[in-house]
DNA sequence: CAACTATATTACCATATAGTAATAATTGAA
DNA sequence: TTCAATTATTACTATATGGTAATATAGTTG
């Protein structure tokens, strides 16, 4: 018998459009903006000083985590704020971040054990 | 006041590391590897059947997921059977799963709505 | 050993894309 | 309107990488 709990089997296009939304995360620059994004709403400025690169980068980036879906968008005067669109954003970094301690931490064990 | 939880804040090394893990599932062929894995472990030449590509390039992106630790390899004779090796792997699908069709049923309502 | 099967690796190409610099567009104020 | 501030866009470069075809390696069988 088979000790793997039912997956639904998912089509191509379901498969695809799920690594879509992980490419999105899947890249530095995007995934710090969301992690600032985490601590409240930002504007361009804000994030432009808070993360070290160009203002033009930063907007490309917003803009395709926008068309995504994973971030909001709203003028206000001159700023542009940004935030978080989708909550389940934050539940998928603390799934990989609780994953990659565990890792750290048999690493470390392994490391200690010296055998 | 901030309605926001307070969030770790992580390191850039930290954040680095997370966008990896996404990028690695943050590709077509990848994410079906591992959806097939999903249902048990399977060889390479079942997952070339499976999925339409080259021996190759199926051995090429096992070889990509077996680096960043998310499955695992064992030789039973001729063949090497790979699993997945990190369960947490199928929470992450599941939370994008549950969001995407969240986003569809949104979509769906408001085509019906017509307003 | 030779022949066969299964998997890994190599070299290569084509494409995608992160980053930059410069410029445009938008908004508010004087 | 003119100026300043903020954000978006454009054109470009350099790099990374998914896919392929061909070859190499590893293991099995006779």
């Amino acid at each position: 018998m088979e000790a793997t709990t039912t997956h639904p089997k998912l089509s191509d296009a379901a498969l695809e459009a799920i690594a879509e939304r992980f490419k999105l995360m899947g890249e530095p620059t995007r995934i710090k903006i969301l992690h600032e994004l985490m601590g409240g709403e930002k504007n361009v400025t804000d994030l432009v000083a808070r993360l070290g690169t160009t203002q033009g980068n930063i907007s490309k980036q917003l803009g395709i985590l926008a068309g995504g879906g994973l971030v909001s968008r709203e003028r206000r005067g001159l700023n542009v704020f940004y935030a978080i669109a989708d909550p389940s954003i934050v539940t998928l970094c603390e799934t990989v971040c609780a994953n990659l301690e565990t890792h750290l931490e048999r690493k470390m064990t392994n490391l200690r054990r010296r055998d």
